[in-house]
DNA sequence: CCTAACAATTAGGTATACCTAATAAAATAC
DNA sequence: GTATTTTATTAGGTATACCTAATTGTTAGG
């Protein structure tokens, strides 16, 4: 019984970003988000409770202590590949997804030691999310999506929840990044786009797109 | 019939080295490389002669046109970390080896290209050895062994064929590293070691430790 | 020329991680 | 409270890449 250890990680990473909006993760919702048919699954999700990395209930899966410690490790390579990609070697924002889930595996401990040191122990990737500490310690910033702002409303942008390359550059084209200070100038009712100001310029931006940006 | 292809590209990775040293590869000494049986790789050099990556003749395995193109972009990949490594996150030349292993199967096209470009398109990895163009054209020098040269030859080094960490280091800690001007004492006789000249300071070294210092 | 040694392959078998189709269990609808 | 839908699992099967043991083939010795 040998381990296929970037599989592995990439189901304690997956499990891990689902239990943040839906505690126990149901394995449905895990196969959909690993593009894995759902026995496949629930097959894999034994094999890592047998390993400790997970305990699986009738409502679904968590990480234990372990499968957690994993997840944050893996999600620390991730979001330091991120940072190595665009500060050091010039990326968009955009194109460091994909790239940095392929590093993630491959990233030896001493190398993420190297990464997060060259670049002065980055706090959050960059799209915003905070990278965990070698100990796992993860300082989550109290924050609300772009979405819940009334009329008048000012926030400072903390990060954006989205990984399509398209809509990132589309947003960045709007100066919608981390750091930045948004307006909200009005929320049409019904659902409809808010009209927020960013560094002068207006745009109306659509519900579902600004409950994926955070702001403090 | 899907491709698992980092373990193709080791495969072609390995042929490459050593058809340089033994033209046909035998299969018993790629399955010593690998770390594999030898029927483990007469069954995959089937597939890949399948795939069209390589001949394979009852003398032995070569790389056709294709092959050869896949191996050295990974050789180019795998250069390129270990120049990362070396040059931007401030790894020894000893600690980059088994971290660019795992790193050439991770690094897209466009990565592979940044590096090169925030590197300032780098000719050599750390060892000395060249790194192959995005065309696949490979710069070779004219070098001989250092085991080679006679009482009172001096040499520049150019690449030092060696991988272990502890040789590594000992190799560095005499100076004896790329772009470094040798001169030779002496050669004792039958073998024995060649008393060398490095920046002031003189060292016996073994013929076999020689011999892996190619220089011009 | 025949035989010992070595090289390579075939035969047969393991483990992993995936799949589809069928079934069982749970939640929701009415 | 039963029927329908959704969710999860079992059953059965595929492909890949590895292994050991047995066999064939080739090279070199005597």
């Amino acid at each position: 019984m040998e381990a296929d250890t970037p599989r592995i990680e990439e189901y304690l990473e997956s499990i891990y970003k689902l239990q943040q909006e839906q505690h126990p993760v149901s394995t449905s919702r895990l196969a959909e988000h690993l593009k894995l048919s759902p026995p496949s699954v629930s097959e894999m999700v034994k094999k890592l409770a047998s390993k400790e990395l997970v305990s699986h209930t009738e409502k679904g899966v968590c990480l234990t202590e372990e499968g957690k410690s994993i997840a944050k490790k893996v999600i620390r390579r991730h979001r330091l590949s991120e940072r190595l990609l665009t500060d050091i070697l010039g990326f968009k924002w955009d194109e460091v997804h994909d790239e940095a889930c392929r590093l993630e595996h491959a990233i030896s401990p001493e190398m993420e030691d190297r990464i997060a040191e060259s670049l002065g122990n980055p706090k959050t990737c960059p799209h915003g999310h905070p990278i965990p500490d070698k100990d796992g310690i993860l300082i989550k910033e109290k924050v609300k999506p772009l979405s819940e702002l009334k009329a008048s409303d000012k926030g400072i942008i903390v990060s954006v929840f989205e990984e399509d390359p398209k809509m990132l550059q589309y947003l960045a084209s709007l100066g919608l990044i981390p750091d930045v200070c948004v307006r909200v100038e009005e929320v049409a009712p019904f659902g409809g786009p808010l009209i927020v100001c960013v560094s002068g310029s207006r745009y109306a931006l659509g519900r579902e797109v600004a409950s994926m940006i955070k702001v403090k």
